[in-house]
DNA sequence: CTGAGCACCTGAGGGC
DNA sequence: TGCCCTCAGGTGCTCA
């Protein structure tokens, strides 16, 4: 589900909660273990704790407060939502409950999510968060910088920048969207790629996060904001899951093909190369 | 180091 | 209706 609009529409979301800067009065854990066991002690000595901020790096969300910083992974099926009593869902595994009397639940059926604390002092230096490269909607994001880390790459543009020491926050909906946009088979071995057309991929990549952000994101399946909202770019998608359908540009039959271990859709006239 | 393959988990949807 | 199969927005492991 989530990519970088989805998990910054849910920031967008938890920053309006915690503007009032609440108190973190309990860490309620229905279980223990998402994709990883998560660090009980750890959680349960931020209960009390003032929440202050809450960031997003990457396609994480960073809890900060007074004492620690909560991080919290959607992983594929990952969601917040503002949950008062009586509305308990199947798979909610926390709920944060604030000194506001609201209670926020992380509801994820498939626990490819991630719940621990990172250091808020030295964020860098917490191993989720170590090793990730550039956001592609900062600066220092451009065209130079993609072609050079791009330049022994044998894999696919694809996979490329779907790594997130590439590029963070590019997922498999906005990798092969991106792609189209820019023209560029998604095949093509990354190092192939001229410096002219990673300035055109940069572009496009900064292009479609910001038109999905605008939407509010993409809703498959499970994505909703903090709101319960479905963002509606999924009705913008050019080639995701549109194998067999027209090309919005030149009317040909979009293609699907796994490619590095991920569904790729691609126009085969409009991204010959 | 890289890249490919696969595991992790639940649910939805298609075919029969 | 129901069973079986495939596939799903991510990440991180092992292996070559």
């Amino acid at each position: 589900m989530p990519e970088l609009p989805e998990v910054e529409i849910v920031r967008r979301g938890l920053a309006e909660i915690f503007a009032s800067r609440p108190q973190l009065v309990r860490i309620e854990l229905l279980r223990r273990d998402l994709r990883d066991p998560m660090p009980v002690k750890k959680l349960k000595a931020l209960e009390g704790a003032q929440i202050l901020a809450v960031h997003r790096r990457a396609k994480y969300l960073l809890i900060e407060t007074d004492r620690g910083g909560l991080l919290s992974h959607l992983g594929m099926t990952g969601t917040w939502r503002v949950a008062p009593l009586g509305q308990e869902l199947l798979h909610d595994h926390i709920y944060l409950h604030l000194s506001t009397g609201e209670r926020l639940a992380y509801r994820d059926p498939r626990r490819f999510g991630i719940f621990e604390t990172y250091d808020v002092l030295q964020p860098t230096r917490s191993p989720r968060l170590e090793n990730l490269g550039p956001e592609p909607l900062d600066r220092e994001f451009s065209g130079a910088s993609l072609w050079n880390s791009l330049r022994n790459r044998k894999s696919s543009i694809k996979a490329a920048i779907m790594d997130q020491k590439i590029v963070v926050g590019v997922g498999n909906i906005y990798a092969s969207e991106a792609l189209f946009l820019a023209r560029i088979k998604p095949s093509l071995a990354a190092d192939k790629l001229s410096r002219l057309r990673a300035e055109g991929l940069v572009e496009n990549i900064v292009a479609v996060l910001q038109s999905a952000l605008a939407a509010g994101g993409s809703s498959i399946s499970d994505f909703r904001n903090s709101q319960g909202d479905s963002g509606y770019f999924q009705n913008q998608f050019k080639v995701y899951d549109r194998q067999t359908q027209a090309c919005v540009v030149c009317n040909s039959k979009i293609k699907a093909q796994t490619l590095a271990g991920r569904s790729t859709f691609w126009c085969p006239r409009c991204q010959r190369v």
